[in-house]
RNA sequence: GGGUGUGUAGCUCAGGUGGUUAGAGCGCUACGUUCACAUCGUAGAGGUCGCUGGUUCGAGUCCAGCCACACCCACCA
């Protein structure tokens, strides 16, 4: 029996525990039925669920629950990201309020508290995606920094690096000074602002007056200059290259180089060459073998090597233009619109340092990356995205992974005593190599720095499985069928896993990667806790229920495009959810159980045949869509079909049968119903898990689960339905007209109904009546019979009257008709002028021309019909 | 500078291969206490499909140009 209202938050929890402790979302290993695998993207281990998330685990639920159902072989592996610099920051923060630095706990310490911090608080987004419905083998639920995946990590960190892969190189990199870390061009975010440029000039040794004249965003980094370059191009300044300048505010003497690094058009032509601080100037002076003065301190202060050691840049900057100022060397200041680099997670203005860092050889790797994606062994949907990861891999750089964090994977580098690397997986194999290496027992130290977040990650497809080890969890489910993810996260994370997979599985990390857009506010900006527009989706879930948040984000997941958050219309899916609960209720009402030996086939009565086609119609286009990851229009396909045929028709029209008095057509009624709501939960479950279970649990008794329950096959068998669209069209033509010509809803005139071309009539005369509230029915016998206040309304099957003396006002109905007639006319000028032209005639396909011809005397049909009507009731 | 998208009803958006009178949800209007449901029902109003050309018998759909907007990548001394 079904609760009286629809309560969505108990029903979801109480199911929820139900599969968990029946272990349904585990795979039956001894299947030998077809595998489906998804990984899941893992959420940070700390963090809380947001939109993006919910989107994300709705798409992928509905993907594995109607897998399941399809019998296949299913696991979606969980898991949690130990999120390197974001969790770290967390706990430093934490730390921070109570007054401690992380360097006072020291590195072990500092370690344990982070752990302390996972147990903590590391439960609650995986809550969250269960209370989200998220069918996912817990049981299988995997850490980046769990024992497995350390494994994993360490395995193939010494392959890459034996394969000369992974390098360690002094090099300009990304250097965020607040975390005191190097980070990848990635964490890298550019933002606009408008800043200055300052010209100034430096002097020319041995030629008194004479100056070269500089631009420059940063006069600070002039303690860092090398050289000026100009170039040879340049024929205004050529004369200068060759000569040396006095650097002002140190007592060095650097040289005027050519090189084409300096834009004849940008600036002054001539260019400070700081090699140690500037990507493009570090290439001038790889190239003219320049030396590289390092100006700064490890947290962007200014260092012993400027005038202004200790200083912030922004201090040493003003002082630097004071003292230029001074001797007179400064030109002008100019506002600049420029773009200023800072740490995506630390908001600090990253700087270009030379250090000491870890590289994988991102070129190498790419190329099987690129070929699989090239040879379609991995589809990206929608395919466009492949444009995407093909521009991003073609052009890619080595990547920086080495961290100076605290929070990670540790790498697994030893070094000896005079600087020999011995990378290893464990210390003892090092020390062991160390040894044979010397001939005698030396001393190492293990390289402090831990591996960016992303490389283990980036191992996720194969090392979630069990990988190093060959477990028939790998062997099964590897390659993954089909990876969902934003495309924010496309060379992060999918573009990594493509590289770490084709390197060590020789194989795709999935056949398949569906890439959604980003879930934005209901005026599509971006959510953002500054604009305090978020929306929090355990919120949602709290007021509407996960059914009808999980439905919002499937009927609004339409290829490609972003999704904008719209509590009305989940408020709407809540709605909907509601209408199915209270048409399961009909059905129990009215004795409809299921029968097990129910068979669509036998069924007779046009009303059940009718709906039995409508549901084939509406599995077929769900079916379709599903297998298309055409999110949107499957959950319309099946929005529409419950609401707007089986509950708006359907249930109406069946009433008529259950409050009469034909026995044998309601018991075919009921099991037809009964049969029909079935195959709406089956359908719907993907989308509703919980409110589908519920009715399926308490309708009936069933011999499987609903998650289990097998997808309905649609069998091609087509089964007559026209005299129910008969009905369905006469009926609306009624109400329409009614409502034109304001006749009372308690008002039952008499329809007749004239050139009626079919018998269709029969079967559903009653339920015409009773849906359109007629006191009758029947057919027009005679046009004598035809009196003056009949009035004529059209509907596909023919044409009706109505007797409505003394219920209407005839003036609006001559209204109303002459507006039609003027359609009408309308209509016939474009049919005319179709086929009256020689070019359609002959050129546009004979169907086309058929269809066309057809409609035309339709028309025309209605046309003189509707004109005798108007005639009729003219001096009414 | 390179790339990818987007522009359709008041709002948010659907419209795989060109072919009925361009759809949905929300909102709006009128009516409705029919015993599954007012978290509902019935009916309705509302659109020069960004602009201009082109291809075609026929263009929201294909092509070109333009105008807006969004995002990504690179760079700007």
């Amino acid at each position: 029996m079904l609760e009286k209202n629809y309560t969505p938050k108990d029903i979801e929890e109480r199911i929820y525990q139900d599969w968990e402790e029946s272990g349904d979302f585990k795979p039956d290993m001894r299947s030998s039925a077809e595998a489906f695998s998804i990984v899941i993207p893992p959420p940070n281990v700390t963090g809380y669920l947001h939109m993006g998330h919910a989107l994300d685990e709705t798409l992928q639920d509905i993907l594995v629950r109607y897998n399941r159902m399809c019998g296949k072989k299913v696991l979606w592996q969980p898991g949690t990201d130990h999120a390197g610099i974001a969790t770290q920051m967390v706990v430093e923060k934490n730390l921070a309020k109570e007054g401690i630095s992380r360097h006072d706990l020291g590195r072990e310490k500092f370690i344990e508290t982070v752990w302390k911090w996972k147990a903590h608080s590391g439960g609650t987004i995986c809550k969250q995606l269960r209370r989200l419905g998220a069918s996912c083998d817990w049981s299988r639920e995997r850490f980046t920094m769990d024992e497995g995946l350390s494994r994993a990590v360490l395995k193939i960190f010494v392959s890459l690096y034996k394969d000369g892969l992974i390098y360690k190189a002094k090099k300009l990199v990304n250097w965020d000074p607040k975390l005191m870390t190097a980070v990848s061009d990635l964490e890298v975010l550019q933002k606009e602002t408008v800043g200055k440029m300052y010209y100034y000039k430096y002097p020319i040794v041995g030629e008194e007056g004479e100056f070269v004249r500089i631009a420059t965003t940063r006069p600070e980094t002039m303690f860092g200059d090398t050289a000026v370059a100009i170039s040879k191009d340049n024929e205004k300044l050529k004369h200068l290259i060759g000569k040396k300048c006095k650097l002002p505010l140190t007592d060095r003497v650097i040289d005027i180089i050519a090189d084409d690094h300096a834009d004849p058009e940008k600036g002054t032509g001539a260019v400070k060459i700081t090699p140690a601080h500037d990507f493009n100037d570090f290439e001038v002076g790889k190239r003219h073998n320049l030396e590289m003065i390092n100006i700064l301190n490890e947290d962007a202060t200014l260092n012993e090597n400027t005038p202004f050691a200790g200083l912030s840049t922004t201090e040493a900057r003003q002082k630097t233009i004071e003292a230029l100022d001074k001797l007179g060397l400064m030109e002008k200041i100019e506002d600049h619109p420029m773009v200023i680099p800072y740490g995506e997670r630390s908001n600090a203005v990253i700087e270009p340092l030379m250090t000491d860092q870890w590289f994988v050889d991102a070129p190498k790797l790419a190329v099987d990356a690129i070929k699989a994606v090239e040879n379609g062994d991995m589809q990206f949907v929608p395919k466009n995205y492949e444009k995407t990861y093909f521009e991003w891999m073609r052009n890619i750089q080595p990547w920086c992974i080495s961290r100076q964090l605290w929070w990670g994977h540790q790498m697994p580098i030893w070094y000896a005593p005079d600087g020999t690397i011995f990378c290893e997986e464990t210390e003892e194999e090092a020390q062991k190599a160390a040894d044979k290496h010397f001939g005698k027992k030396v001393e190492l130290t293990r390289e402090t720095d831990v591996l960016d977040t992303w490389f283990s990650s980036g191992l996720w497809a194969f090392s979630t499985l069990g990988w190093p080890d060959q477990t028939e969890y790998l062997k099964t489910f590897y390659p993954t069928s089909v990876l969902v993810t934003g495309f924010d996260i496309i060379f992060f994370w999918v573009a990594r896993m493509m590289m770490m997979s084709m390197y060590m599985m020789k194989k795709v990390p999935f056949k398949k990667c569906y890439i959604h857009g980003l879930v934005r506010d209901e005026q599509g900006r971006k959510m953002s806790k500054s604009k305090n527009n978020t929306v929090d989706p355990m919120e949602t879930i709290e007021k509407y229920g996960a059914d009808a948040l999980r439905f919002f984000m499937a009927a609004s997941e339409t290829q490609g495009r972003d999704v904008n958050i719209s509590e009305s219309r989940i408020e709407g899916y809540r709605n909907f959810a509601t209408k199915l609960f209270n048409a399961a209720r009909f059905c129990e009402m009215n004795g409809c159980v299921k029968a097990d030996d129910f068979a669509p086939e036998k069924v007779e009565a046009p009303l059940n045949r009718w709906i039995l086609t409508k549901a084939d119609a509406a599995t077929y286009e769900i079916t379709k869509n599903l297998e298309a990851f055409r999110f949107s229009d499957a959950a319309n396909a099946v929005y529409q079909f419950v609401w707007g045929t089986f509950c708006d028709w359907f249930i109406e029209l069946s009433k008529p049968v259950f409050y009469g008095q034909d026995e044998a057509q309601k018991a075919e009624t009921r099991a037809t119903a009964a049969f029909v709501l079935d195959r709406i939960l089956l359908l719907l479950h993907p989308f509703m898990p919980f409110i589908t279970t519920e009715i399926w649990n308490k309708t009936g008794k069933r011999n499987v689960k609903l998650i289990h329950a097998p997808w309905p096959k649609v069998e091609g068998e087509k089964r007559q339905v026209e005299a129910i669209d008969f009905a369905i069209d006469l009926i609306a033509a009624i109400r329409s007209l009614r409502a034109d010509l304001n006749v009372p809803a308690s008002a039952k005139p008499r329809v007749l109904l004239k050139n009626l071309k079919t018998d269709y009539l029969k079967d559903t005369a009653s339920m015409i009546k009773s849906l359109a509230r007629l006191e009758n029915i029947e057919i027009l016998q005679d046009d004598a019979a035809i009196t003056q206040d009949m009035v004529q309304g059209v509907f596909s099957g023919g044409v009706f009257l109505m007797p409505l003396k003394g219920i209407v006002d005839f003036e609006a109905e001559r209204e109303r008709l002459k507006k039609e007639l003027s359609q009408i006319e309308s209509r016939l000028q474009g049919y005319a002028a179709k086929l009256s032209n020689d070019n359609f005639v002959s050129r546009a396909p004979q169907n086309v021309v058929e269809e066309e011809k057809r409609r035309q005397a339709e028309a025309l049909e209605q046309k003189v019909k509707t004109t005798e009507a108007l005639k009729r009731i003219e001096n009414l």
